[in-house]
DNA sequence: CGGGTTTGACCAGCGC
DNA sequence: GCGCTGGTCAAACCCG
């Protein structure tokens, strides 16, 4: 890799605030090599985007990325994963530029792993520090005990949520993906005009979260940012569509139960795909939301379609792990 | 009235 | 130790 390829790796589209990183996945074409130069619209990487629903698919053992990725569609390559203290980027001049949707991931070797687990510490992280909280305001609890919640925090804190983030070109903020969402909190984002808004997921016990921010540099794009894993199916009820199956075509929803038949279920495959924009598997979405009409969020009705390209700018920062992680996939290094 | 949003306050981690 | 920043809480508010 070229030292200004790396160079992009480290650059924080998220403002820096990634104090873990994130890992980043990408998917392209049967013929793709790794690239670090942001190649033109291709048609065809649609179908690219469509092998990698099989690609999921292929797989019900979600829980280590390994074998997630082992999978190898004839028609789809699995892009990469970075290492836990790698700072996983891609050059928001490049990419915000011209892809429709990126996926971007954090935390590597928890990633489709051990989703509810990760869940519950999260939990309990969270649990535990709204108990500190509380504590200090309420009980003066022992010092001992506080010392050791502390390391035991630290120790969790270091295996957190797998993370992952897509940038998607959209005027709305915060896009529907089947899910819903309680905004628990905003903050300004430093260095930015737009807020972080902060999302958690309102079905009991799923402790899963989203960071939506709007890219300062393009305004046009939204990055959101997925923390942990669903641990449970769609909602039946959701605004308009999803959950009867509209937001997704058949074959979307098979994918979605196989990977929910999964031990612990993995979302992250369905958050990916429920991102990609609506072209992908919301065909005529004009005609099918219209009962929906301009509900809150809209669902996303107002992505822009044009010369959509889901992933430009593939940029591998360590071959050797990614190799390892993804053994039967071959992953070509340029020079 | 229930569920979602807004918003100010608080806390923890990190860098200096 | 201090200040900055991200993340979260929770009361108040809004809306269907």
């Amino acid at each position: 890799m070229s030292e200004d390829q790396r160079d992009l790796y480290y650059h924080d589209p998220f403002n820096d605030d990634q104090r873990n990183s994130e890992t980043l996945y990408s998917f392209f074409g049967p013929d793709s090599t790794i690239r670090g130069d942001s190649s033109p619209p291709i048609p065809q990487r649609f179908h690219d985007y469509m092998g990698l629903t099989h690609f999921f698919n292929g797989s019900t053992d979600y829980n280590t990325p390994a074998t997630a990725f082992g999978y190898s569609s004839s028609s789809s390559q699995v892009g990469f994963v970075l290492q836990h203290d790698q700072k996983p980027m891609i050059d928001p001049g490049n990419l915000v530029g011209g892809a429709e949707t990126i996926p971007v991931t954090p935390n590597s070797s928890s990633v489709l792993s051990s989703s509810t687990e990760a869940a519950d510490d999260e939990h309990e992280l969270s649990q535990g520090k709204k108990d500190n909280q509380l504590k200090g305001v309420s009980e003066d609890g022992g010092d001992s005990t506080n010392k050791v919640n502390k390391q035991k925090k630290k120790e969790e804190k270091k295996q957190r949520e797998p993370r992952f983030a897509f940038m998607t070109k959209s005027d709305i903020d915060h896009l529907e993906d089947g899910y819903r969402w309680r905004k628990y909190g905003q903050k300004a984002v430093k260095n930015s005009p737009y807020p972080r808004s902060y999302y958690r997921c309102t079905t009991q016990k799923c402790t899963v979260k989203k960071r939506v921010e709007r890219s300062y540099q393009d305004p046009s794009t939204v990055i959101t940012t997925y923390e942990g894993q669903h641990n449970h199916h769609l909602p039946a009820t959701l605004r308009g569509n999803v959950g009867g199956g509209m937001l997704y075509p058949p074959s979307m929803m098979a994918a979605q139960g196989a990977m929910m038949a999964g031990a612990g279920g993995s979302s992250f495959p369905h958050e990916f795909l429920a991102h990609m924009p609506h072209g992908f598997y919301n065909s005529g979405g004009g005609g099918g939301g219209g009962g929906g009409g301009g509900s809150s969020t809209g669902g996303g009705s107002i992505y822009q379609q044009s010369a959509l390209t889901p992933f430009q700018q593939l940029q591998i920062p360590d071959y050797g792990l990614l190799q390892d992680m993804v053994p039967s996939m071959t992953f070509k290094q340029e020079p």
